[in-house]
This record gives C-alpha cells, sequence and structure tokens, in this order.
DNA sequence: GTGCTTGTTGGCCA
DNA sequence: GTGGCCAACAAGCA
C-alpha cells in the first residue's frame, strides 16, 4: 500500500523500534526478486554488528543508514511492508529480510516481490537517493514547476501525469484520484488542455493532499498510528472509491470506476467534468 | 476457474 | 531523441 505517507508510516516503524540499536543478525532470502541489482551477501556483512544510525522517507522510498556508511533502501512496490516484531520472531513465508536486534526483528514482507531492498556503502546516500524529485511539501515544488510540467505531457490524460515521479514523487494511484477529486478535474482531461486555474488547483491540492495523507496515515511527530488508514474521514474519496455503489461524500451522487491510462481510477462526475 | 490489486520498467511505435 | 501506451512481473483475494 505504500504511496509517500504509507513510506513514513512504515520507516517510522523501523526507526522506532531499532534506532541506536546494534543489529545482531540478517536472514535474507537470497533468491527473493526483491534482491535484483543488489548483493545480499555482502548486505548481510555490512549490517551484521552495525547500528541503525537514522532513516528517511522521500517518495515512495525509504532510506536506512548504518554505522560503518551502509545503507538500506527500501522501496514496497505494490505489496510490501515493513513490520517490527518481537526478538525471537520466527519468519514467514514472504518474510524476505529480517534484522535482528536484541529487542526487535525488523521484517520485510512482500507476497508479490514487486519491492526493492538496495544496499549501498560509502559516506553519502546513494545516487539514486539523492535523484529523487523535491517533495510535494518542500518550497521546490512549485505551481510554476507543475504548470511547466502540464504542458511539457500535454497529450497524456493528467491523471498519468500525476503518477509520473519525476514531478509527482509519492503520489500513487488513490492519491492521484484524491487530488483529482479535490481539484475537481476529470482524470482524463489532457494534460495541456487544463486552464492556468485548474493547473494551480492541481498544485495546492497536490500539497494539501500530501500533507493531510501525512498527518493521517503517518502521524505527527514521534506518534505512530497503531495501523495504517483506520483515522482516515469519511470525508475523504479515499473511503468511498473502492465500494461498488460508493457514493461523492461531495455531491452524494454515484461514484465511476474505471480504466485510465491502465489503472483503475475512481472519480465523481458530477463534480469531474470532461469538459473543462 | 476469473478477474481484480495503493508500482515500475522496458519495448514498441508515432 | 521524446512522449505515450501497454504488457510483464507475482501472489493473494473475492
Amino acid at each position: 500500500m505504500p504511496e509517500l505517507a504509507e513510506a513514513e508510516f512504515y520507516r517510522k516503524r523501523w526507526h522506532q523500534a531499532a534506532v541506536g540499536r546494534r543489529v545482531t543478525a540478517v536472514l535474507t532470502h537470497d533468491r527473493a526478486k526483491i534482491f535484483r541489482g543488489t548483493n545480499p551477501a555482502a548486505l548481510r556483512r555490512a549490517l551484521t554488528g552495525a547500528k541503525l544510525l537514522g532513516s528517511a522517507a522521500a517518495a515512495k522510498q525509504m532510506l536506512f543508514r548504518f554505522g560503518g556508511g551502509a545503507w538500506l533502501g527500501v522501496h514496497l512496490g505494490m505489496s510490501g511492508e515493513l513490520r517490527a516484531e518481537p526478538a525471537g520472531y520466527v519468519p514467514q513465508k514472504h518474510d524476505h529480510l529480517v534484522l535482528r536486534t536484541h529487542r526487535a526483528a525488523l521484517v520485510f514482507r512482500d507476497p508479490r516481490m514487486f519491492g526493492r531492498v538496495q544496499f549501498h556503502t560509502g559516506a553519502g546516500p546513494p545516487a539514486w537517493w539523492t535523484r529523487i524529485a523535491p517533495p510535494l511539501l518542500s518550497t521546490a515544488f512549485t505551481a510554476e514547476a507543475v504548470a511547466a510540467f502540464l504542458r511539457r505531457r500535454a497529450r497524456a490524460p493528467v491523471k498519468t501525469v500525476l503518477l509520473m515521479q519525476e514531478r509527482f514523487p509519492g503520489v500513487g494511484n488513490w492519491m492521484a484520484d484524491e487530488i483529482l477529486w479535490r481539484a475537481a478535474i476529470h482524470p482524463k482531461r489532457r494534460a495541456g488542455t487544463l486552464r492556468p486555474v485548474e493547473a494551480r488547483a492541481l498544485w495546492r491540492e497536490s500539497r494539501r493532499v500530501a500533507r493531510l495523507a501525512l498527518a493521517t496515515i503517518a502521524g505527527r511527530g514521534d506518534h505512530l498510528p497503531p495501523d495504517l488508514n483506520v483515522h482516515i474521514p469519511g470525508s475523504w474519496l479515499f473511503n468511498h472509491r473502492w465500494q461498488d455503489g460508493g457514493r461523492c461524500p461531495k455531491t452524494k451522487q454515484l461514484l465511476v470506476r474505471e480504466e485510465v491510462g491502465g489503472r483503475t481510477t475512481c472519480w465523481s462526475p458530477a463534480r469531474q467534468k470532461l469538459t473543462g
């Protein structure tokens, strides 16, 4: 379920369970696809005995910093999940990576294996991390940058454009639909047809949804909610988008679900018109 | 059995 | 070279 707020939620979960602690053992499923492009044996060697020093989340990714210049990157794909289990935890079928400390077991679980673990050593973070686009909540994410991007992707449906990580890092399927619904823009509109006021609404609602999703799903400050998605208000599209016969929280009219750009997309036809 | 699934990538084509 | 579309990846669930 990994979009930007979920990545932050899972980062906090591992961080709180083990920051400042030393890794006593590392278990890997070496043949699991999540290790593609990395070397599980080197990862085990470097992390065993290393202390978890810090962590960060950006877009849909997480980076955990260990002593000795070791960095562990995690992308959760479609079905990945980070868990914090008690010490002595026995790995389950889809647990591909387990880091043990005296207090907890940090578990990466991913049944579909679209996720990815990357291991890096060096004084600074890896290049794939520093290349991640500026966050939606940063000052670099400007209305002008969004407008320029919409012009460049003029012929693509705006739904597809919102899923492009190079400009909207961390936006996934449900966030894209939530943003379009709040901005009252039909997902099939071609990006180049948006009027300036609509482009600006898209920018504003992108930031708003990012902020609300982070506060609601990942909690504020050190607070970690007990579970994902439990406190999402009924006023969001989120809580209605998958129900057959679901209704728009704003108009009370029936929602529509249809594929746009290869992804199931939900919108409120009474609110989001194709002819803008 | 069928038809879905909160993601990314590479190949093909205009 | 750029942009857009689509299938593939894999496993679980209804």
